[in-house]
DNA sequence: TGCATTCGTTACGCCACCGTTCCATTTTCC
DNA sequence: GGAAAATGGAACGGTGGCGTAACGAATGCA
């Protein structure tokens, strides 16, 4: 069910999510950061280093680090495959979904202020 | 008028537009230089460095150097304060209303697809 | 069994952002 | 006039992400 937004409306939406986020969040996650936690809490899994890579047009390392900084912040967690042994699959933690219910609700929040 | 959204819907449409941005704009802006700008061009001016500072509450050398980025991006521009040359005032441009028009086209684009 | 391929990670040098602190300029107020 | 306050910026050391290029481990295939 699609939502229709004026040109007003959707800056003004990314505009008081993102300003609630610079205020309120200490952990300032890049945007690559937060679109791969979004992808692996949004998207089927299992999800790979190389697949997440490819999927976001990214290089590997990036993937990497952002799992390795992700990873201590608690938001991801990362387990051998165990059929394949060079495989890694990432996995979600309470955490990240702690992190995205709050990030959902200010997304809501600021779009009943429209 | 409110926009009525779920919580699927609205990290849906985050990560929607994320992935966006990240897979097709080279310039990587930060959350924080995204709110400044958007601040700029959604908050009616004047707009000073020490007053987005306290709006964003953030320290005044974060503004200063988002707006240097900014600045060489073609983002943003600054003009001394005629009246008190202490001031500077941050002036919109045209590079900036396109790339903000165009975010706001990803969102409305994201939107749809709900 | 050997050898190439695939996967994730690490190493390296580079660059951008960070907060704190200090500074030059300008204004205000006595 | 001169002291005090306010403004934006520069300097500093620290931290972390970046891309490229290598690497070790695991697998596949002849």
């Amino acid at each position: 069910m699609p939502i229709e937004l004026t040109a007003s409306q959707a800056l003004g939406l990314w505009h008081g999510v993102s300003l609630d986020q610079v205020r309120h969040d200490d952990r300032d996650l890049t945007l690559r950061q937060m679109a791969i936690l979004l992808h692996i809490y949004l998207v089927p899994p299992p999800h790979t280093v190389r697949g997440l890579a490819t999927e976001l047009d990214v290089t590997k390392p990036v993937i990497t680090r952002a799992l390795d900084t992700m990873g201590e912040m608690g938001l991801v967690d990362r387990v051998r495959d165990a059929s394949d042994r060079r495989n890694v699959l990432i996995k979600r933690t309470v955490g990240g979904a702690l992190y995205l219910e709050k990030l959902g609700d200010r997304v809501r929040e600021q779009g009943r202020k429209l």
